[in-house]
DNA sequence: CGGGCGTTTGAATCAAATCAATTGGAGTGG
DNA sequence: CCACTCCAATTGATTTGATTCAAACGCCCG
């Protein structure tokens, strides 16, 4: 059904539930319904036009005029916010169904800039369209409410992590993040492909890529993680729930 | 007009430049009149619940069940998360005219606290009466969206403090912040306040108020910041640009 | 095959956390 | 009004985890 949408995915589509995850996710599904009924909700009201972008190409940039939302229908991008005073720093990432741009709203300009970090395919949605659809389906404004709510609260666990972990827990909590994010979406999520460098990684948890680096190896050494024979940027996930043990671990002593 | 609201402040409500800013800024007048028409907004179209909170008390716990949206008429409040695992995590402080509970909408339950920090009145909006005004006059949909395109903003302004700035930067754009939230309040931003402990000034930062106490210590010596006489929990901020060009000279060196 | 970038790993350094002691106000009750 | 308590804040000494600097490796691509 109205899948007139490009085949660009770089891990295999087929669900495959996480191989030693002995308890059901039922997050997961809901998610998977979520995305399917935001881009059927979209693509029936707006005529979103679409848009293949390829990797390191930017879908808009910090100080654009703000006109439309995006949806990210496939392939990742990442979130970069570049201060006054000229300092980088990468605030996100976005993966199949995420909507971006929302920060464009309040100043009628983009804050930030995304960037695909694999070939993607998004949607744009001019925020007046998108408006006045809403207006005859207040089911398309639930979805885009729901998805500026579960920005702002993700936005916030990353700043907990940051704040809350030690270098070590908040690598293996972002590798967390993104196996969940990617479960969620029916993709696998025992064996991900990092779709960045050390070094974003590291900006975005505030530490630097050699950290970011120990921090693998030290939870490869753990078998937390597992790496792929060949090449270092794919990671096996044997357990994620041990995974969130060492996240437990490894909280900052402090700041209680 | 319309001003039943009861007058809790604990700073005067004369709006007062700030000592030695010499250039305008707009914003400010901007950020006054939005609240302004958000308020009234609010208060024409819905009828909003009043209710005076005391410092300490909550205006909602995390796990509430979601059904109202809140905001701040007077006063002050911060929002605290905790992790299942459980981290707590000050995540923001917010202002008059400041929207809270949008984190809940996803969920259907508010993924935060919010305490008032101070004697404040909040006015609460049921989420479904807002949807089905707005629907009538856009305007306060308008609203809501900026509201929460902005707090969007400034989660991600809040990581990038923490990811790039040195800890005596970080305490420093933390004061510009208040101050500048207050500025554009019409309260005077010179002289502030801190309705919070340094325990939770360094919750918020990433630092432990060791570190904060000393970070405003040295932010004294360098005479960015002036303590009252007598108390260390008002500020006087001879010169904004003075504090903002201490946050540039003390930017974290990797991460570029 | 060679160049370049991303990554790993080691050793030295440093900024912030930790531990510990003291000060200072605000509030309470005799 | 003063003594007493309690809690926030300050400051110093020490430790430690992450950064910095440096070198080497490995993979990809022309």
């Amino acid at each position: 059904m109205l899948a007139t949408a490009v085949a660009v995915h770089s891990q295999p589509i087929v669900a495959r539930p996480p191989v030693s995850a002995p308890r059901a996710k039922p997050a997961h599904r809901e998610t998977a319904e979520r995305i399917a009924d935001t881009l059927k909700l979209v693509e029936d009201l707006l005529q979103p036009q679409r848009r293949i972008v390829h990797a390191g190409e930017s879908i808009y940039d910090a100080g654009d005029g703000f006109q439309s939302l995006y949806l990210l229908n496939s392939g990742f991008a990442r979130i970069v916010t570049t201060s006054p005073d000229g300092r980088e720093q990468v605030v996100g990432f976005k993966f199949r169904g995420d909507w971006l741009g929302f920060d464009g709203i309040a100043k009628g300009r983009y804050a930030c800039a995304a960037v695909a970090t694999d070939v993607s395919e998004v949607w744009s949605v001019r925020y007046d369209a998108l408006l006045a659809a809403s207006v005859a389906c207040p089911a398309l404004l639930a979805v885009v409410h729901e998805a500026m709510s579960r920005e702002i609260g993700r936005d916030r666990d990353s700043l907990m992590s940051v704040c809350t972990l030690a270098a070590d827990a908040r690598v293996a909590e972002f590798l967390r993040y993104w196996a969940d994010a990617l479960a969620s979406r029916g993709l696998r999520s025992d064996q991900i492909t990092l779709r960045t460098t050390r070094a974003e990684i590291g900006n975005h948890l505030g530490l630097t890529l050699e950290t970011v680096s120990r921090a693998l190896s030290r939870l490869a050494r753990e078998n937390v993680i597992v790496f792929a024979e060949r090449g270092r940027r794919e990671i096996t996930i044997p357990d994620v729930e041990a995974l969130s043990a060492f996240v437990q671990r490894n909280q900052r002593a402090t700041l209680q």
